[in-house]
RNA sequence: GGAGAGGUGUCCGAGUGGUUUAAGGAGCUGGUCUUGAAAACCAGUGACUCGAAAGAGCCGUGAGUUCGAAUCUCACCCUCUCCGCCA
């Protein structure tokens, strides 16, 4: 959510802001809502200072024994004014709640301006696209030939998009989930939280998944509960109106968790294989920060989800989020792609996005510099570190033999019982 | 799921229709006293929201009754205790 007051002052500014988005928004019915309403407001204000006055003279008339019906009446139409005036505004204020729920976030100034993920533009790029000597095979033909993914089991139990991981592969699913999570605790200072998977309404509100994207999401029938689409939601509704302790700061979390996405409109996009499904793992790096550090730590928090894959040994780039591509709550966006050779190009594995004070305001969260100071919106960021269900697949492509088998990547030997190699049994 | 109790400011806690514009205490800030500290005493300090201000709002949330609601009514949420069920 912007400020009200910002958009009040600098109307330009926010239209410029949406224009670069590319998005459509209504700024002039908004700026006219918000002008009726503080109209209202200042004549129901003064409506009520007279009663209150009233109300403080009536028990005090009461006591020198006058008669105080004819002030009643009097009273009484005041109040049915009042009550108006009020409904009316709360009216209003419904309907600017709406609107300021669904203006996208401001981008930062040096994101670059585009229209689709073409215009993104490539930062870095770590390690080489492996040359096969042979015909590489897609993840999913070796998961299933190695026995170790099973998507036509999952279609008959639940359906499309979902997978059972078998013997080695679920072991590899959840050596990476304790490897990704060791990682960012031990060495990056992040503090663990394993968070509900089911979250309600406003928690979805604060972090800006509804009201706009509720196709997106699965609710849980005859409850107000919503899956959640990644341990953002959670974590960051952890402080949800909250004033944080400024010698706390920077609050960094890590979580795991199951992601569950509906994928409305991807209808036939990535059909095949691990990428694209409707529950898949993901570890999840939260922050919330004083605003001026917030870019600092974006880089931080984006250098932390590069070393899982510099780690692993697995090449990839980072592209920074043109203005078209940015996704609706951040200022900006950093994606991490790894080189997946079944699509033949980079596919992203980690979104890290600095949301500045967009959450907060939704969610209300806020600091104090010192005691003495007002209370301020903090700063939110996140980003994967990263998705699972993707690691899997690309390691099993990178790491992928000759004979069909997939090499374990060194870092995980550990974690896979001491295994060097996944083979056919 | 059933029965009961409860949700008040940073914390404890009073308050069942009109000087409550939330008592009292703790805490915090400053002062007196002291070599210093503690204690005691004195003074100040009450979140947060809207507003340029005046002012308005805020006692779990939302609606309602009333001239007037922390206080009455209804619904919902949460916490605790007991019972039931359950990993």
């Amino acid at each position: 959510m912007l400020d009200i007051k910002l958009i009040r002052k600098d109307p330009d500014k926010v239209k410029k802001a949406l224009e670069k988005r590319k998005a459509d928004f209504n700024l002039e019915k908004l700026l006219n809502l918000d002008n009726t309403r503080r109209e209202l407001l200042y004549k129901v204000e003064q409506l009520k200072n007279k009663q209150n006055t009233a109300s403080k003279q009536i028990p005090a008339i009461k006591k020198e024994g006058k008669d105080v019906s004819e002030l009643l009446t009097e009273m009484k139409d005041l109040s049915n004014s009042i009550k108006e005036i009020d409904t009316n505004v709360r009216e209003i204020d419904v309907e600017i709640e709406k609107a300021m729920l669904s203006i996208p976030n401001i981008p930062h100034e040096s994101v670059p301006v585009g229209d689709t993920d073409e215009d993104n533009v490539e930062l870095r790029k770590w390690g080489e696209p492996r040359n096969f000597e042979f015909e590489p095979k897609t993840h999913w033909d070796i998961g299933e030939d190695l026995g170790i993914l099973d998507f036509s089991t999952a279609a008959k139990v639940t359906g499309a998009r979902f997978t059972f991981y078998k013997g080695a592969g679920a072991r590899l699913e959840r050596a990476l989930i304790n490897f990704f999570l060791d990682l960012h605790t031990e060495k990056h200072g992040y503090e663990e939280v394993f968070p509900p998977f089911m979250v309600h309404r406003n928690s979805m509100v604060g972090t800006g998944q509804l009201p706009k994207f509720e196709e997106d999401a699965f609710k849980v029938q005859d409850t107000e509960y919503f899956l959640i689409p990644t341990a953002e939601v959670p974590v960051t509704n952890m402080y949800r109106d909250q004033i944080l302790d400024v010698n706390k700061l920077p609050i960094r979390h890590v979580a795991y968790s199951a992601c569950f996405r509906a994928e409305a409109g991807s209808a036939g996009r990535d059909t095949r294989g691990l990428i694209r499904q409707h529950q898949f793992n993901k570890v999840e790096l939260v922050k919330f920060v004083e605003p001026e550090h917030s870019y600092d730590e974006l880089e931080a928090l984006t250098n932390n989800a590069e070393e899982v894959l510099k780690l692993l040994g697995i090449p990839y780039r980072v592209v920074r989020i043109c203005t078209g591509d940015l996704g609706f709550t951040a200022a900006m966006k950093y994606d991490i792609e790894v080189w997946m050779p079944s699509y033949n190009r980079y596919v992203e594995i980690s979104s890290c996005s600095n949301f500045e004070d967009f959450q907060a305001r939704r969610a209300n969260i806020k600091y104090k510099k010192s005691p003495k100071d007002k209370a301020q919106f903090i700063h939110t960021l996140n980003g994967s570190g990263v998705a699972v269900g993707r690691t899997v697949a690309c390691i099993l492509e990178n790491y992928q033999n000759g004979d069909g088998s997939v090499t374990i990547p060194e870092v995980l030997k550990s974690y896979m019982g001491g295994k060097e190699k996944i083979s056919k049994r």
